[in-house]
DNA sequence: ATTATATGAAACCAAAAGGTTTCATGTCAA
DNA sequence: TTGACATGAAACCTTTTGGTTTCATATAAT
């Protein structure tokens, strides 16, 4: 993980649609829980625990206002997954590509990596 | 899903941090199922496992040479999480955070969004 | 022809995920 | 103070996930 005080993967954390649809609604204003869980076809209590794993993920910030508990997006964990996927914007020129496997010729083993990656295959400024 | 064809969700498959790594790993070269696991502390079908969710996502394409099979990155899908993503990218700014902040004033209910999104929580072009 | 290699499918299992209902607690309103 | 509201914790359940081992099949090598 890039940032150890976080106790849930980023990547895990947005492989729910729920969780994904939780961002999108609370980037543009905080909101309490049960505004929240009003336009979702679950209980409270399950909305509840997915902003529990947006917030162990640093994706959203609680603020307790009287009795109760306002969630707002924290965009900033999302720039581990744009780290991410910047590696890959590589294979996007398609030109890029066919040059390296020119380069590789027939080579079939050997696996040397032209790029450094660490143990969780991300791509990291260290 | 963007693409309907695709038989897993690419954030769900992108999610597990063993995936991830196949990913970096079959970026620079096809590789058969054998080498591939050897790279992993998990038996050759388990890896076997992942390779088919992210070939059902999209994201690695097979081809038979022989006795095996070949894997190799197909970046595309990653294309979708870059949209989704590039959604996001306006609340890396946060001078026109503060200003939205500012536009919205003291309103704390009525929940009105100012960017359109569909059920999914991603930003589309249709 | 026989044997070894490469692989996926099947059956199985434990743990994690995503949901529910119930309960306890803290805060606001009358 | 009494009652309603907002919320999280707990216990529980079902399905999915990530792994295993075993078996079947196709290709290669001797």
């Amino acid at each position: 993980m890039a940032d150890p005080s976080r106790k849930t993967d980023v990547f895990q954390a947005i492989a729910d649609p729920t969780r994904r649809q939780l961002l999108s609604m609370l980037g543009e204003r905080e909101m309490p829980v049960t505004v929240i869980s009003g336009h979702f076809p679950m209980s409270r209590t399950a909305v509840s625990k997915h902003l529990r794993i947006l917030a162990d993920a640093g994706l959203v910030k609680e603020r307790k206002v009287g009795r109760e508990t306002r969630y707002r997006l924290e965009p900033e964990p999302l720039l581990e997954l744009k780290r991410w996927l910047a590696y890959y914007e590589r294979y996007w020129d398609n030109k890029l590509l066919a040059l390296q496997r020119f380069v590789e010729g027939d080579e079939t083993d050997g696996a040397i990596a032209l790029v450094a990656s660490n143990e969780d295959g991300a791509c990291t400024a260290e």
